[in-house]
DNA sequence: CGGAGCATTGAGACCGGTCAAAAACAGTGG
DNA sequence: CCACTGTTTTTGACCGGTCTCAATGCTCCG
């Protein structure tokens, strides 16, 4: 695998600290591969073998258990997926597929652990990562728990619609079926969501949303820096 | 601060293996202190200033949004809390309050920077606990998502019991509004969940929990290793 | 014995889920 | 360009779980 086929790689936070040698050696172990959309690339409960670094697609992380399933996020370029599972010689407790084609560094888990104890920058490193991550998981625990499901809509289009800054309209980032099991809520129920945003001035034509007046969304809203950040 | 104050604190995971002198300088920076009970410790939003550890008592962590309050955990001794905001040098996502009488122990956030950065095997024994917290809050995220309110509660008593071996029966760790706001449920819900359960040989008198037929309740909570551990 | 807080129970409302069907849409091949 | 097909989204009707509010019972303590 040649450095050059990576842009990015280096540049991750969890990457870029380490020390040049240890990164060949990571990136000697590693294999880039390309996966067409809807497939399977880990299933909770197997051994973490492998870390995973999208760096082309989209990849949605997810977990079934009696018969429902639901979406626990979903991992856009360029970022690593299961760290703690990898760092904890632990079994994956999310499975993972591709949702569009996509390229996929695979980094396997033995070579993380053995660079993990000698080289201390990539210690810190990973806790700087496992630290945002946990604390992202905070604010989506909260999120569920704290809110009903139309404010929980309201806030992620809020979150979209500043991510797009200036513009008044943007797209959705995901079918509607897959944004309804982010947000804990099923289809239909989103559907309604929708058209009860409607009156506080929330539009949407196919995956196309606009807002109309975004500080009385934001009143409804109730958003919360200690949850939406 | 005389480190045979603390029983079990050069003991944990995270202290476990730093190396004496960082070990030494981090207790000479830190405070033990006696609480009563229901004192706020951390409010959420605020820098954080400590990482506290639980030495004898007990600590909630919870959180507070328009109008609603909801338990996100229960630090018993020996362990730490809130690690990820110090680590990452920013503000608490939980609020925490002494549930009863308590010592703590508080190690200002500098100093557990200051030796994370020199001190390697720290930077390591912080993966690992970062590691495990991320997963138990995965799992803890997954039971809310993935299952009704009166599974948790079955799946959350099976816990309790297998915890207390043998015994036939066992005592709630804490008073069921509490119980309720871990669960994610309201204390009337709670009610009614116990009731329902009776149906599959739980009984419940005061805060004692007797469950009759260990594997008939087990088959309705449908545990899953992924959620329960 | 009385009061405070906690736990339970009941009634009603609401949110969210299920099931079924219609409508909109995308992609395909004629 | 248009029918055809399969998928996604929406809508409607209905049901069940959960929450709220209120009243009652219980227990612990002063």
């Amino acid at each position: 695998m040649r450095p050059n086929d990576l842009p990015g790689i280096r540049d991750l936070p969890l990457f870029r600290s380490m020390d040049e040698a240890s990164f060949a050696e990571l990136m000697n172990a590693a294999y880039l591969q390309k996966f067409p959309r809807q497939v399977d690339l880990i299933l909770e409960g197997e051994p973490a073998d492998f870390l995973y670094v999208v760096i082309e697609g989209c990849v949605e992380l997810f977990s079934r258990h009696a018969g429902r399933e639901t979406t626990l996020g979903m991992v856009v370029p360029v970022s690593s997926f299961i760290l703690a599972a990898v760092i904890r010689d632990a079994v994956y407790l999310m499975s993972g597929r591709t949702t569009e084609a996509s390229r996929i560094l695979m980094i396997p888990s033995e070579n993380i652990r053995a660079i993990f104890e000698k080289d201390g920058a990539f210690a810190r490193a990973i806790v700087r990562e496992l630290a945002l991550d946990f604390r992202v998981m905070i604010k989506e625990y909260k999120n569920l728990k704290l809110r009903p499901g139309i404010e929980r809509l309201a806030n992620r289009l809020l979150r979209l619609h500043d991510q797009n800054a200036a513009a008044g309209s943007f797209m959705l980032p995901y079918d509607k079926k897959t944004l309804a099991s982010i947000l804990g809520m099923t289809p239909e129920n989103l559907s309604r969501g929708f058209a009860t945003l409607r009156a506080y001035g929330v539009d949407v034509a196919g995956n196309t949303v606009t807002i109309a007046d975004v500080d009385d969304l934001r009143a409804f809203a109730k958003m919360n820096p200690l949850i939406d950040q």
